[in-house]
RNA sequence: GUGGGUAUAGCUCAGUUGGUUAGAGCGCCAGAUUGUGGCUCUGGAGGCCGUGAGUUCGAGUCUCAUUACCCACCCCA
């Protein structure tokens, strides 16, 4: 049994078994989302390359290492989304929805693409469920997103999750900022390690989040971000938490939240789990109030964010939280003989038309082995056709559960009545 | 991209200081008096021991390389 080729490295297979509960966890945030007046968008798997040069930024990692990044037949250079926002915002300003009605509102399942070394958590192609909201510029909108995604992971039954919130200002306090943390830092230049050197100059927020126990003391007395918001960063900020508060919605500021993504502005925040290993953050989001106009839009402010569903799916297995489970059969015909099996496909077929469950035999086996598969399935019934039930044209229905029989007749008007009432929730 | 660990049946794992036809449990299939599941018993199928070199009379076992997975860094969801 060798196989041509295994998947390539860092995708995963969802199987079957398994699928129930993605659907159960996307249908439960997509309809939370409803809730909050966000309907579902679908947006191409692939862009022009250059529309996350522009939006995530050419100096990220992202951008700069991590895409699946070609040139197709015409020439045109295509990349695999790598996250979500951008092709909706994308969207948004391509079919005129900020023309109409603000703010606009639109959640999405997606699957994205990175090119990174693989673990537990971090996949190369992995699914998001996002929502972005344009057009909100006031600290109710941010707490609303926010309050969202808190909302799926209770109607998920996810505990423990911290959320954690800060503020990176907009553009000017944050270069202010930039340049406070530079000079700090540059003051302890030699003490840093090799990795917080060079972020010094690429990225010095960064050093903020350095596990290097060296570098942590030295950040621990750098200047914090919420000491150079401006007034207006600082009241929006304020706002936000206060909106939280009052929704009884527990965060902490974290002033070392650093988003990777060079859109975000002012308000950012993670969902994190400390239970699924090092990729613990599964959500991330913040307001992007550049954004739709570096894509050439209007000046429009927005906000939204992103969870990752193969950790959250990690975290519902690790919390042991409840999946619905999947449909049981509701009857399993056996069958000997070919007049028996047509008979029995052809109850199936009634069966299922008026909404039931069923199977039949697809193997050809005996009837031993056929009551062994009716129970691995779960079938709730089973009923066995064979000669002597085709000459009388009735036969014994078995509930598998404790044994109990009953004889009814081989058509499908008295078999629905008979399984509507022993489904039935009030019998 | 950088470090470290692992790799034997569909799954979880044994496999003695290198020694003949590589094992268990679970799962799968088939039987245990003629047409009825779960429990039990019996039997069967299924592995070029991740892949490729090397050392050796001889490699699942030792060496090197390669690939995949895991863990951490990095980055992010």
């Amino acid at each position: 049994m060798a196989i041509i080729t295994n998947a390539p490295r860092g995708t995963q297979d969802i199987l079957p078994e398994q699928s129930g509960k993605w659907q159960y966890i996307e249908k439960t945030a997509l309809d939370t989302a409803g809730k909050f007046g966000f309907h579902e968008i679908r947006v191409p798997t692939f862009e022009h390359t250059e529309l996350f040069c522009r939006s995530v930024g050419d100096g990220t990692d992202v951008v700069q290492k991590e895409m699946y990044t070609f040139c197709d037949k015409g020439n045109r250079s295509i990349t695999l989304r790598p996250e979500g926002t951008a092709g909706v915002m994308r969207a948004m300003l391509q079919n005129s929805l900020l023309a109409g009605p603000l703010p606009v509102k639109a959640s999405y399942v997606v699957n994205c693409f990175r090119y990174e070394k693989p673990q537990t958590g971090r996949l190369r192609e992995f699914h998001q469920f996002g929502v972005e909201m344009a057009g909100a510029a006031a600290p109710v909108a941010d707490a609303q997103v926010i309050a969202l995604a808190k909302a799926i992971f209770d109607r998920l039954g996810i505990r423990d999750l911290a959320l954690e919130l800060n503020s990176i200002g907009c553009p000017e306090c944050r270069s202010k900022y930039h340049q406070a943390l530079k000079a700090y830092f540059a003051g302890h230049q030699e003490a840093l390690c090799e990795t917080c050197q060079s972020r010094l100059e690429t990225n010095p927020m960064r050093i903020l989040d350095c596990k290097s126990p060296v570098c942590q003391k030295i950040a621990a007395e750098a200047p914090k971000i919420t000491d150079y918001l401006c007034e207006a960063c600082a009241a929006h900020f304020r706002e936000v938490q206060e909106h939280l508060e009052m929704m009884g919605i527990a965060f902490t500021v974290n002033p070392s939240i650093v988003r990777g993504l060079d859109y975000y502005t002012r308000t950012v925040f993670e969902f994190v789990s400390s239970g699924i290993g090092a990729q613990g953050t599964v959500c991330g989001g913040g307001r992007y109030d550049g954004l739709i106009e570096t894509l050439g839009g209007q000046p429009t402010p927005s906000i939204g964010f992103a969870m990752g569903l193969e950790r959250l799916l990690l975290v519902m297995e690790q919390q042991d939280c409840n999946f619905p489970s999947g449909e049981t059969c509701a009857v399993y015909f056996g069958s000997m003989g070919s007049e028996a099996s047509k008979k029995a496909a052809w109850l199936c077929k009634g069966l299922r038309e008026a909404g039931f469950y069923a199977e039949c035999d697809l193997m050809g086996r005996s009837v031993k082995a056929q009551m062994k598969y009716a129970d691995k399935l779960g079938a709730k019934y089973s009923c066995i056709i064979g000669e002597k039930e085709m000459q009388e044209g009735k036969a014994i229905i078995k509930r598998m559960e404790d044994g109990e029989t009953a004889e009814l007749p081989l058509e499908c008007g008295p078999l629905v009545e008979f399984l509507s009432a022993a489904f039935s929730p009030n019998p």
